[in-house]
DNA sequence: GAGAAGATCTCCT
DNA sequence: GGAGATCTTCTCA
């Protein structure tokens, strides 16, 4: 997808990144993930975001330019991928909650050392262990990268989207920002 | 420099 | 359905 898909404001790009292919290369090999559920973050207008309290060192790049990844570590054992969005300099970014795996599906197996297709990325931390995206993704140009990015897909205008609150949050349960693709088997919970 | 919380997962009962 | 694992980042002294 080009910087322009990005470069808008954050509620948009993440219901039009549903139906959209991740995909991942590495030396391994390649996995592509068809992403079933996301969830949008702001900035000074979302206390839940970790762009609230302005830039720090772990946040910059939600302040950055769109089409980066942000990528950081939570509750010890997990990464966590976002995507940025809208324009340089304002806060805003997409987390990728789930997906489910079309290419790749043994490498993907192994990295998650799992065999139950379905439950290869459906949630945050499952998905960035199975496409082994780690710290060193952070900061990645996904417009320019041939190693992380996201390809279009047909047809996304006519899916079924449902909308609900974030999860796992404790601040911002009013904003009803998380967006997944009605009665997909591979959505969280 | 210490203390606490965190955009989660897995195993156990 | 519930708690532990495990460590980075932020806040405040």
């Amino acid at each position: 997808l080009p910087r322009q898909f990005y470069a808008r404001p954050v509620l948009v790009v993440a219901k039009e990144l549903l139906g959209k292919f991740l995909v991942r290369k590495t030396c391994d090999g390649r996995i592509v993930a068809r992403i079933v559920e996301v969830e949008a973050y702001g900035g000074s207008d979302d206390p839940a975001s970790h762009a609230y309290r302005g830039i720090t060192e772990r946040n910059r790049v939600m302040f950055g330019k769109p089409g980066f990844a942000y990528v950081y570590f939570i509750y010890g054992n997990h990464y966590c991928l976002n995507v940025k969005t809208e324009t340089e300099g304002v806060p805003g970014a997409v987390l990728v909650r789930a997906a489910e795996i079309v290419d790749g599906h043994e490498l993907a197996c192994k990295n998650r050392k799992l065999t139950s297709l379905i439950e290869l990325a459906n949630g945050p931390g499952k998905l960035t262990k199975a496409l082994n995206i780690t710290k060193t993704q952070n900061g990645r140009d996904l417009v320019k990268s041939d190693q992380l990015y996201i390809c279009g897909a047909k047809d996304t205008e006519s899916l079924a989207i449902s909308i609900s609150s974030r999860i796992g949050i404790k601040t911002g349960n009013d904003k009803l920002w998380r967006f997944y693709i009605t009665n997909n088997k591979a959505v969280s919970r």
